[in-house]
RNA sequence: CGGGGUGUGGCGCAGUCUGGUAGCGCGCCGCAUUUGGGUUGCGGAAGUCGGAGGUUCAAAUCCUCUCACCCCGACCA
């Protein structure tokens, strides 16, 4: 074995570790090596069932890639359905090889979040709770019912809401006299507190978050995209001006699309939504959309000016410097476990789940490789050893020693969770103080194995951290280009409605007239709605044009699209 | 709310038309075998057939009622 590692010292080199902000990872300070400067192993044997080749699988810069090589199906491609077959059918598969969750079945429309799925949703919270305590938020938690007048309060807010309600009309065993709502946004009752609590400008601004669960009655739910309940993060803010709660809109705005862009690994384009795709109750409404394989939109996050609407429901008043009583300023935001949904919607392939390692439950996983019981003894001591240390430099370890399951079993198990980095740690690798890794998106040789790499003990969680570094930049330039390749501006009516052919669809820019009747009208037509009102700096520069439908003049382009 | 469908071991299904011992695959448990990309064999445990009523000597199966969930459309983070 000329290329093996010879046998390192016995330190494990953490020295000159950092750490980085939203990194938990060991990032050394010497210069990463490329992923391709250390050795590779021999060549196994492959096996009649190694599944496609060619196509490297770091690559998706168009859409479900439907040309993409099968080669001969296997146990994996089996349990889950390719994109190219079935993009909602894979979309299920995904989230059940990864354990992600499951519709709860004895509750209409509601979800059960599995605890690999739910570890995803905590690290998105520890992450984003930090983010709105550095802009200054604090923590609260409100009611889960809420009068059923308090919706009542506020005329577009009721109307908005009332189909979806879920109603509590009795308890302890008597007919209340009033109903309860099961929260299904927090606007109202919180509304209530502020007019308690607020009674000065010197209480101004106001700045609270609440993690909760809330419930909308939906007609047709699919797991994190759309429940019946589902758990989110609600903001809700009261400032003394109008231009100051905008700023705070548009603040969170933005903590919401760093968030998705280094967090998630997803671009997003940050925008204005059309009075008709406004919240129930706001003056406006701002959001993040990102683009999903299909082509279809997500709407992954929104921040709402309410105006006074809400301090004029619910009689939030505060006298401001020159003794003048006002209704204050509102803003609300929230983001929810459906950027669960986005984030195997950007990433994941007919593989399984893939997961940017900033949120993944787990950053590698130890697979021990033996045959006789003092081989095992021994490799396990090894492994035991090297999770030790890896998760002493920040890492989330997992050391998979389930019996009865051969090693390329476990190997498929954990692509299709997810996990970034796989070790592989066998005999062989102890004598030469070594481990094989293998990345989730490897790329395939021209045998079509997946690449693996070989990595020394010593600095190894250095060497990990380097590239699940890699990792996460290759998963957002992905996405990117993706989109890219995905988006298009036009200036005509027939080429917009070529945009959106059969079940075609994609980000297609174009001049709209500003009215809603124009809007519904594109809709009906086409299926295709607006998006957003890209903000400066997002989309195509701001010129002004014709729209494609009326013809009528239009100071910039929308985004457009099909969204789910 | 319309349209369609499904309820049978943990999961996926067959059996229902034509009433007569509760079946199959996967999973699970045990033993052996195997282990660097989805081992194999043998043995085993596990089901009030969604619920109620009815017909019958006999009901998963036929009749009536009922409940729940899923999928497709209209609403939405």
């Amino acid at each position: 074995m000329p290329e093996w590692i010879p046998a390192g010292r016995e330190e494990c080199g953490r020295r000159g570790v950092e750490r980085v902000q939203g990194r938990p990872w060991p990032v050394g300070r010497r210069i990463a090596q490329g992923p391709n400067s250390l050795p590779r192993r021999p060549t196994l044997p492959s096996s009649a069932k190694s599944g496609a080749a060619g196509s490297p699988k770091g690559e998706l810069p168009d859409r479900l890639n439907p040309s993409e090589p099968k080669g001969v199906a296997t146990v994996a491609e089996a349990k889950i359905k390719t994109r190219a077959e079935d993009y909602a059918q894979w979309y299920q598969d995904v989230i059940a090889q990864a354990d992600l969750a499951e519709v709860a079945g004895v509750v209409k429309g509601c979800m059960v979040i599995k605890p690999h799925g739910y570890a995803i949703w905590e690290a998105m919270q520890q992450d984003l709770d930090r983010r709105f305590k550095e802009t200054g938020h604090k923590n609260a938690a409100f009611p889960l019912l809420i009068p059923m007048s308090f919706i009542n309060k506020e005329a577009e807010h009721v109307e908005g809401f009332a189909p979806e309600l879920a109603v509590v009309t009795q308890a302890g065993g008597k007919e209340l006299e009033e109903p309860y709502v099961i929260r299904p946004t927090s606007e109202t009752i919180i509304g209530h507190f502020f007019s308690k609590w607020i009674d000065s400008h010197r209480d101004l601004p106001m700045l609270i978050n609440q993690w909760a669960n809330v419930m909308r009655w939906e007609l047709r739910t699919r797991l994190f995209l759309r429940t019946g309940e589902f758990y989110w993060q609600e903001g809700h803010t009261a400032h003394s001006t109008h231009v100051e709660a905008r700023e705070e809109v548009r603040r969170m705005l933005n903590v919401y699309s760093d968030f998705a862009r280094e967090m998630m690994a997803m671009p997003v384009v940050r925008g204005i939504k059309s009075a008709n795709e406004r919240f129930a109750g706001a003056v406006e409404t701002q959001t993040i959309e990102a683009l999903m394989q299909d082509g279809k939109a997500l709407q992954c996050g929104t921040s709402h000016d309410l105006g006074q609407n809400f301090g004029k429901a619910f009689d939030v008043t505060f006298q401001n410097a020159e003794g003048e009583r006002d209704f204050v300023w509102q803003t609300s935001w929230g983001v929810s476990t459906r950027l669960i949904g986005a984030l195997i919607m950007t990433h994941s392939d007919d593989d399984g789940l893939v997961v940017p390692p900033k949120l993944a439950p787990i950053h590698v996983v130890i697979v021990p490789i033996y045959r006789k019981d003092d081989e095992k003894a021994a490799v396990y001591e090894a492994a035991d050893k090297l999770a030790a240390e890896l998760k002493d430099d920040g890492l989330r370890v997992e050391v998979d020693k389930r019996e009865g399951m051969k090693p390329g079993a476990k190997y498929y198990d954990w692509e299709r969770k997810g996990v970034p980095i796989r070790l592989e740690l066998g005999p062989r690798d102890l004598e030469g103080r070594s481990v094989m890794s293998k990345m989730r998106l490897a790329e395939l040789d021209e045998r079509g194995r997946p690449v693996k790499e070989i990595l020394p003990w010593d600095g190894l969680g250095v060497a990990v951290g380097e590239r699940l570094d890699a990792f996460q930049k290759q998963l957002y330039d992905r996405a990117l280009a993706m989109r890219e390749a995905n988006t298009v501006s036009v200036d005509s009516w027939d080429d917009f409605v070529a945009c959106f052919e059969g079940s075609k669809s994609q980000f297609v820019y174009a001049h709209w007239d500003g009215t809603s009747e124009t809007e519904l009208a594109i809709k009906d037509a086409t299926k295709a709605t607006l998006r957003c009102i890209p903000l400066e700096g997002e989309g195509p520069a701001a010129e002004p044009g014709k729209c494609i439908k009326t013809g009528n003049p239009s100071a910039q382009r929308v985004l457009s699209l099909i969204h789910i």
